[in-house]
DNA sequence: GTCTATACGATGATAGAC
DNA sequence: GTCTATCATCGTATAGAC
């Protein structure tokens, strides 16, 4: 199939999201301008436009594309027995899969508030959606006795909130590896959900 | 005591204060101008600089009295006499001071990376003073046999970050009151620590 | 203590050359 | 597809009148 001469922009798209998205993770949305990100790719402000109608575009489509990949990486997940198991499966999913990309999810729970109105609630859906995931596998465990908990919605929010936090502090190389961080992590969910 | 004609710097003060408070945890600090904020206070840009040197300082002095403000209230809370009931009583403490003061929660856990090396030091060392709090807490229940954790500086920034949840959701009037989230989560943080 | 006026650089976004 | 040039606006911060 022929290419254009002088095309890049099958490379060039995916590295203004790549620049986009560590800026906006270091310095904040609002912080960083057009301009930095262009400097970054190594092109200019004006060449940005060939790859997002704006600034606020490029936030948004950030934050679908990393909410579009955790639901489907769950998806593919296989479902674990018991409760128990699921939740304990969730637990490390939610942990591993948030270690390997932790400038996504700073940006998807940091930048909300930049979002107009259409946007935010289509980020806000996909979030519940995902949230829902965990809700129903609380439900279930209370339901059949295998949890001891007086509010699942609560629990899904308290859990979330646990599991996200060492992607905030997580270093390569630091005292406890992935897989420790892991085992600690999942073993407080199962004691807070009184398995 | 003689009071200056025209002079409106004692209320004024506290105002710029509070009207940055609520429009740097709406829209972020870097997305807030100086002529916002004189806006909502009713004065005009250049009258701000009287009552802050520069907008990084005004962040900054925000974040320090809140922190301030937890440490100076976390410490005339009474000593509870064991590990399990003193947990009970920091989980509820957390709770509770932070539900009164979302923005300035929201703010100082928001805004770190804007802050300028010097400033980040410094309340940086006052946050590791309140977890310090906590994991003495947790070190103690460990070492008497109340409590089962594997690790408790993990286990301090997850309490930390379950707890600090609730500030970005709670509505006055919604589902549950504060007293029954306290209940629920005191509850749980119980569990999680295995008492 | 607050105002008006202003310095001066940076901003997001567009137009048109190549 | 990218560049240069440009627009209108807004940013923080300061100076000096009152």
């Amino acid at each position: 199939m022929a290419r254009k001469t002088g095309s890049h922009s099958e490379i060039t798209g995916p590295r203004v999201r790549a620049a986009a998205l560590a800026l906006f993770a270091r310095h904040g949305f609002a912080a960083v301008s057009m301009r930095q990100i262009a400097a970054e790719v190594g092109v200019q402000a004006g060449a940005l436009y060939l790859y997002t109608p704006d600034k606020q575009t490029l936030l948004f489509d950030l934050m679908r594309t990393h909410m579009d990949d955790v639901l489907t990486a769950w998806a593919a997940t296989p479902k674990a027995p018991t409760p128990r198991a699921r939740l304990d499966c969730f637990a490390r999913f939610h942990i591993r899969f948030h270690l390997d990309r932790p400038e996504a999810v700073f940006v998807s729970y940091m930048e909300l508030r930049n979002l107009d109105a259409a946007n935010f609630a289509t980020i806000e859906g996909l979030r519940r959606t995902y949230e829902t995931e965990l809700e129903a596998i609380l439900q279930e465990g209370k339901a059949s006795g295998a949890f001891s908990l007086s509010d699942t919605k609560l629990a899904t929010l308290a859990f979330i909130a646990m599991l996200t936090g060492p992607t905030n502090w997580f270093r390569e190389g630091g005292r406890l590896s992935r897989a420790e961080i892991e085992d600690i992590y999942a073993q407080m969910v199962l004691n807070a959900a009184g398995a």
